[in-house]
DNA sequence: AAGGTCACCAACCGCTGTCTA
DNA sequence: CTAGACAGCGGTTGGTGACCT
């Protein structure tokens, strides 16, 4: 099931199964400055990797939050709702499904839920003779029915975004990659996030440990993190209810700036 | 017990988009 | 405007365990 590690000869960077000790290196350095660059943290991090397996590893097995393990059925059937409406873009589709990474919905989709996905298909056309159904909809006009989803899930999160007014301490968020919008733990994909869950514990949470003595990365590159994180320090006060203070494009803007 | 096949999934690879100088 | 660097995405690969013959 996992890859033997091996080592690329021509650069020494190690290939396959990540070691527990790898792991550690990774996560410890990651929590503690961040990933602000993906090409030179193996460096940093004292790991024999590329940057792009590094990246890899963290979305996908080590960040906070990720889910392993079984997908429940309402999972695997949002999933094959959300392949209708988006197809193949799994990184998509992974933002509805909190703790789910792109490639753990893209395998559950390849082993499992493709050939399930083509039974119930082959169950409509059998049964409605001369209609269009769902999946050739889709496939008709997969852009028509993904702006239509997408205005629906804006309608939603305002309405989230509406009647939920997180309730923290006053915070001031100074990591880099929430400024950036990065998806290091506080992603860009926050405002599609619709659990409650999500917004008071996740979001607050890693707001709360990405905290100023984090930003800090050991490279000489700090006057432009300084620079970059002191645009503006971003006050999160309980008194005041997020859904006064941002509409759903200025939150979206403001994640991402 | 041994060999073959299948299913699963972590990880890799190559391409594209975005950003910056 | 352009080129290079980097991040992210989606397709594919390959190792392993489970199951079958």
């Amino acid at each position: 099931m996992v890859k033997t590690s091996s080592f690329d000869t021509n650069n020494e960077l190690k290939k396959g199964a990540w070691s527990e000790e790898e792991d550690q290196k990774l996560r410890a350095y990651i929590q503690r400055y961040g990933h602000w660059n993906w090409g030179l943290l193996p460096k940093f991090a004292g790991l024999s990797r590329s940057g792009k397996s590094c990246r890899l590893r963290w979305m996908n097995y080590l960040r906070p939050n990720i889910k392993h393990g079984n997908f429940t059925r309402e999972e695997d059937d949002l999933i094959v709702h959300l392949h209708n409406t988006f197809g193949n873009k799994w990184s998509t589709i992974a933002t509805k499904l909190p703790g789910r990474s792109d490639n753990e919905i893209k395998n559950r989709w390849n082993t499992h839920l493709k050939k399930r996905a083509k039974d119930d298909h082959m169950v409509l056309e059998t049964d409605h003779h001369g209609t269009i159904q769902p999946a050739d909809q889709d496939q008709a006009n997969p852009n028509k029915n993904q702006e239509l989803q997408l205005q629906n899930e804006g309608n939603m999160n305002l309405a989230v975004l509406s009647s939920h007014s997180p309730s923290c301490s006053t915070h001031t968020a100074l990591s880099p990659g929430w400024l950036s919008g990065s998806d290091c733990g506080v992603t860009s994909n926050v405002a599609s996030q619709t659990s409650d869950d999500f917004w008071t514990d996740t979001f607050l949470e890693d707001i709360i440990t990405s905290s100023v003595d984090s930003m800090f990365s050991p490279l000489n590159a700090v006057d432009d993190l300084v620079t970059r994180c002191s645009y503006e320090d971003i006050m999160i006060d309980d008194q005041l209810s997020w859904s006064m203070l941002y509409s759903y494009n200025e939150y979206n803007d403001f994640i991402n700036f």
